[in-house]
DNA sequence: GAGTGGTCTAGACCACGGT
DNA sequence: CCGTGGTCTAGACCACTCA
């Protein structure tokens, strides 16, 4: 059973106006009344009904502005939080085991993209790694990793036998911001064999590019076995 | 040039914490001062250094619990904000005109995996339609969706041939909420044949299935011609 | 110019959860 | 138990933007 929330805080003011709006009362792009008079309303005092009303901004419901008052969105834009999957979190809160096997570890220059992301002066050279990512043994997903050892040099050192280069670099870089793209690509030779897929599937496909102060860190693309999807509730 | 945050606003008190923290000063998994001792040091009351720490809290960078205090989180969680893209918007964007086509569309039993998706009696049947979204009279996404007629029977006599299903959905249903999985799959001969590519070709597939209060409202089935991508920032 | 949201404050009480 | 965060209040001033 659903704990009631008190109607005097913000959760509960909240959820009133939401279901006044989703109940019709108050139309798409009409104007709501004013802070005040809710705060009258539902006896309690303006900042919280400016919480509640800021919270419904903040996740797409209302759009609000001084002088103009707080609208209901036009159109209302449904929107997510996405979190960036870590493989090991991923695997294990399904009941898996994880592991990661290093398929290859070298130093060199990289194809002309890549230095274009990592904005690398042309000839430096770049950490590459290559990595399967393991739930139950059973290969889960693949990754082609650059590291900017201008950025990160120990990363030349890092011991990448217990833990992954993502781990590793989290613990060295832990604030990185990052830009993803998400796409869906077919596999080549490597992939296919690696995954245990056929040349030509269909693989769900991630890149990421980071940054740590203006330095670029890393870029990776992530290719994830047949099968995978991204769920989550809007 | 950007104007500088006031030293004692929730914004500017929420990037100095965040500084804080990216410089080490505080690790990951550490304790950091409470509400009381920081609105001390920035000469501010707590409620303001509440307000940037809750803020710092919903983007990961921080948890907090009572008693335990304000802890650095131990592994950053990169979380994004995700727009569901609404195809006009996306298409018009990107400086192209937006159009759509239906291809067919009928009202039938639909196959058992969409039935239970919808929690459809057995036998009762829902409206299908097959539709086309284009960017400048070129093919950009294929849709497939199944309307439940039981939650919205108006749909039977919408007329689609100026806006798409989608956004009569809109109109007539503004707050449903939904779950989404992304995934890759393969082009059938009729999706390679719309999207303009080959059979087996990758496609960056999206699907969604929304509510309103309970009543299931449309499952969809988006797959988007090859090259499309979706980017975020993190 | 004036109405509306944005924010800060000081104080208060409450609820959770480590010790 | 009792320290910490969670929240509410009443009042105040500010900043934007519409008319």
């Amino acid at each position: 059973m659903t704990r009631a929330v008190k109607r005097t805080t913000h959760q509960g003011i909240r959820e009133a106006i939401r279901a006044r709006i989703i109940s019709g009362e108050w139309k798409l792009g009409e104007r709501i009344p004013g802070e005040v008079a809710l705060a009258e309303e539902y006896g309690c005092s303006r900042t919280t009904v400016n919480r509640a009303l800021q919270t419904l901004a903040q996740e797409g419901m209302v759009e609000r502005k001084r002088k103009g008052g707080t609208r209901v969105r036009p159109l209302p834009t449904s929107q997510a939080q996405f979190r960036i999957p870590i493989m090991r979190e991923q695997v294990e809160s399904r009941g898996h085991r994880y592991s990661h096997r290093i398929e290859s570890r070298e130093v060199r220059v990289p194809p002309m993209a890549i230095r274009k992301q990592l904005e690398l002066p042309d000839n430096d050279p770049a950490a590459y790694v290559e990595s399967l990512h393991l739930a139950d043994g059973k290969p889960f997903a693949f990754e082609k990793r650059w590291v900017n050892l201008g950025s990160v040099p120990a990363f030349s050192d890092a011991d990448l036998s217990h833990e992954s280069a993502n781990e590793w670099l989290v613990r060295h870089v832990p604030f990185s911001r990052g830009e993803v793209r998400l796409s869906a690509s077919a596999a080549n030779a490597k992939q296919a064999r690696l995954l245990g897929t056929d040349k030509g599937a269909p693989l769900f496909t991630m890149h990421r590019l980071t940054w740590f102060e203006e330095r670029t860190i890393t870029a990776i693309e992530l290719s994830f076995a047949p099968g995978y999807e991204i769920t989550f509730g809007v």
